[in-house]
DNA sequence: CGCGATTACTTGTCGATACAACCAACATGC
DNA sequence: GCATGTTGGTTGTATCGACAAGTAATCGCG
């Protein structure tokens, strides 16, 4: 029985590094937004999936999915940004059991202030450090690893994320 | 002073998924070790960490370093992992300010046994989804981007990690 | 209808980490 | 040698997330 494949130099190698990686990344994420805009990344990607969605607005339910949070994390979370101003929550009129977030005006321009140094960061830790044949080859090794992680492609659906520019106005 | 560079949708996409992957591998690690082996993939980390250092043993500050925990946090973790007897703590004769951590016989039983699923789940998530050419560029990347995250090494080091087998008892 | 099951969310409790404050031991300046 | 500062580590406090339980609304089905 006892018949693992133990990993070789190479795949030791490989693995340490993006291990590293994964444990490292979100501190810097992290520290970065929180210092200039007082967000955690989490809370900023809350943000931007409600700014990048249709009328700004999601289920909570959908939102959580996105964001890879449990619903109680979500539920909570939600509750700070509400207390501060930047996001609102309403009962769906369809569900009545369901409940929607929107982001406020504020909130648009809390993310759109933090936008800019968030995106140095990730340039200056990621993206700068890369060529363009790395990038694409970044791009397709994650995908793979991602079909194994997120079968579903929650996290990778287009909203979520800042693409080319703060095109976050296009909402209503 | 407004120029900032935003993403194209190249760096847009691959920067998702890297955020993606670095947002799941984390909680995937922890569940499989959790439900296995009744560890987290930190303490796993840390056990490993002493496992593959001489004598087994290794001062608080060097291995908070080594795993990337503020030394607080360690305090913390070492406190409950003596507590089950897996490592022991003692007063460093060199330095009397300093603790040594050691990993015991239990301990080190304890990612023996972990260790195969441990691989599995890598494999499984992984290295076995990527090509040998995909692994190497990975390698590339990662290395590239701990240039800047961890510049002295701290986290790939030669110790912390399981590289091609059970190479634990080599120790003492 | 009406009863159980499921869905959508909130709330409570607990464990874990960050941060700050603290103490002890070493190191230096004078 | 003793005052000052630095290093190594632990302990307390507040915050955040996981898990479990609770509530309310909808669905399924006879």
């Amino acid at each position: 029985m006892d018949e693992t494949r133990w990993l070789s130099t190479e795949e030791s190698a490989a693995w340490v590094r993006l291990v590293a990686l994964a444990e490292l990344l979100p501190g810097v994420l992290d520290a970065q937004l929180l210092r200039d805009a007082g967000l955690t990344h989490f809370e900023y990607g809350v943000l931007m999936a409600l700014g990048a969605s249709r009328e700004r607005t999601m289920r909570m339910t959908e939102l959580a999915s996105r964001t890879n949070a449990t619903l109680p994390r979500l539920s909570h979370v939600a509750r700070r940004l509400e207390e501060r101003g930047l996001i609102r929550r309403f009962p769906c009129p369809e569900d009545r059991r369901a409940t929607n977030a929107t982001v406020t005006d504020a909130g648009l321009a809390l993310i759109e202030a933090a936008a800019p140094g968030h995106v140095d960061t990730v340039r200056a830790n990621v993206l700068d450090v890369l060529s363009p044949e790395q990038l694409q080859q970044l791009y397709e090794i994650a995908g793979r690893v991602l079909s194994r992680l997120d079968p579903d492609e929650r996290l990778t659906a287009t909203s979520c994320q800042f693409s080319e520019g703060p095109a976050l106005a296009r909402a209503g």
